[in-house]
DNA sequence: AAACAGATTGCAACCGGTTGCAAAAATTTT
DNA sequence: AAAATTTTTGCAACCGGTTGCAATCTGTTT
């Protein structure tokens, strides 16, 4: 007895059950069409009993409106990203949307990628990296693609909806978070040397710096955002001449380093302090107590889903804006308390 | 100027520049449609010149196949589950599906996810979950969609397509693992109580330990993944009488248990010694190097894909099978090297 | 009660494809 | 070269909805 094999029913059953139209039933289940009570009591009645549930897919062919959001993503590796496709689903959900959730991370070619959400109709595409080349936010966009562009940053080339974190004031933050521990010899570790994130930060944390020309800076690039890279860069720099203080580009590659640190012998913060980013929930544990720079995830997910909405819902002249949310630092134990 | 909004090109169009019937150009890009070679050619060029792309959701309203497949999930905490959405999503896309995913972590009534997944058409599921009721799965089977449980159990109730490991053996191998530590007492620190995965894994566990009569057990359950569960389960044992080894639910518990005992000026394997659960890329980092039992994520998923694509591809008398998978333990430093 | 406005309804065309069928064309057989 | 067969092609209907338009049905207004 292999499962009571529901056929979907059609509109036209429905409206043949409720002696209507199928004008008549579509009209009942589209918002603010013109039906009379009446008949809109014999549809539901009939649809209930026959459980209808109106084809989407077949709608949106008349409608152009697919209700699929693409959400593309390629760093499949950075813990947090599980939050953001939890909080982005969810956002998308609550608004009515469905995700259709594509991986590039081992495409290359932006064209193929727009094909792909072309074919599938999709009204919207949310790209969530950082790390994803420019152009293929660029390239959705000049499909016509309505595109926002979370973790992002301000792109002059293409003009999209993008959501982010101010990177340089975050490298500013961090820049003077260290000066107020009194260093007078402040690290940079940053993650890949290309990612615009790590520019911009850089730049940020550079800007800071230049106004206490006393202040020794070093500036290194752990290669990628894992602990490996984190934990090698940090055993080269110990190997030189450490800095007194650093502020990481990620919490694991934060972690990474720590754990050099402290394999050398020496104490974190005593010896040398650590600030990281991203504030992943490990960096709150017991044994690890980071302290970090956090950004505003669930805002910046909520104000990216609130684009989306808008953008379709648009009007012609609709302008796309670049939103850059303020980062705050979550103390913990890896920096000496300020001292003021 | 914003961007050259390209409007979508249709069959009409390309049949229209080629010179041919609307039929031939949909033949041209349908597996094994008859067309010459000559109008094929036509076709093709007149559809590159136009940069046509069939759109899938028209086709899909034809041939009752959408080319979507859900994935369900509803647990976004646990980090293994980023590497499964990404071994997911890149599966279903070689196999060229595209993934609908769907968060469940809010919803309580399956047959609201059976209508949302049946107004987008979805050809298939995949329940990506040990902790979603069993009620999901089986609504979706019921309501006539192909649904493969990854990370499921056998449900004898309605007989669905499972692919997970065999919790029970991982049970005990963890046990067996446990008891050639030399161990005279040892403890089983579980996830949530309730949990399927969790019982059959102290099921498991206490087979071992029964043919074992001299040697102490202790259960315990830890309400959450999370550290701060781990934590906590662990610093009560402490004040009792905790045991010389344990079996822990998940890695993340597992750490949280070890920073326990560490801050009791216990140490770890020392006094206690840890076995985990999941292998997470956490687990591997130089400063915790966790002993710990690794499901085979990469088979679970391709063996759940090709389930999917089976089923779909599948002759009338499909039947469902369960594929269990074996649990292997990853040796780290949580535990004493084994004494033979 | 007649004239009018507004609300409701069904018809039919359309969204962008697929596909059974019969006619036309190409190829093979006799 | 005619007949038989196979391949290719276009017509038209269909997939499951939506929607402009004209016709009908209400309820008002005078």
């Amino acid at each position: 007895m292999r499962g009571s094999n529901k056929q979907k029913i059609t509109l036209a059953e429905v409206a043949e059950r409720a002696g209507v139209s199928r004008s008549a039933v579509s009209r009942t289940f589209t918002q603010g069409a013109s039906v009379s009570n009446a008949t809109r009591a014999k549809v539901l009645s009939a649809a209930s009993e026959l459980g209808y549930r109106p084809n989407l897919l077949a709608r949106s062919l008349s409608t152009g409106i697919s209700g699929l959001i693409g959400v593309v993503a390629n760093n499949f590796h950075n813990p947090i990203y599980l939050e953001v496709f939890d909080l982005m689903t969810r956002a998308l959900q609550a608004l009515g949307y469905k995700t259709l959730l594509i991986n590039l991370t081992d495409e290359t070619d932006p064209d193929r990628s727009v094909e792909l959400l072309n074919q599938y109709q999709v009204d919207a595409v949310v790209v969530a990296s950082s790390t994803l080349p420019l152009g293929f936010a660029e390239a959705f966009s000049v499909a016509g693609i309505p595109t926002v562009h979370a973790f992002g940053r301000d792109n002059p080339r293409a003009p999209l909806d993008v959501v982010g974190i101010d990177n340089v004031e975050a490298g500013r933050i961090a820049a003077r978070r260290l000066i107020q521990c009194g260093y007078q010899h402040i690290g940079f570790l940053g993650g890949p040397e290309r990612a615009t994130s790590t520019r911009d930060r850089l730049e940020g944390f550079l800007d800071v710096l230049d106004s206490h020309p006393r202040i020794k800076t070093q500036v290194e690039f752990a290669g990628d955002y894992t602990f490996e890279a984190g934990f090698s860069s940090m055993a080269g720099l110990l190997l030189k001449q450490p800095a007194e203080g650093y502020f990481c580009a990620d919490d694991v590659i934060s972690i990474g380093a720590m754990t050099a640190v402290r394999k050398s012998e020496r104490g974190v913060p005593e010896d040398i302090g650590v600030i990281g980013f991203n504030n992943m929930e490990i960096a709150s544990w017991e044994n690890i107590r980071l302290t970090t720079v956090a950004q505003p995830l669930k805002d910046i997910i909520d104000v990216a889903s609130a684009r989306v909405d808008s953008a379709l819902k648009a009007q012609p002249g609709y302008q796309p804006s670049v939103t850059l949310l303020p980062c705050t630092v979550v103390e913990r134990d890896t920096l000496p308390p300020i001292t003021d």
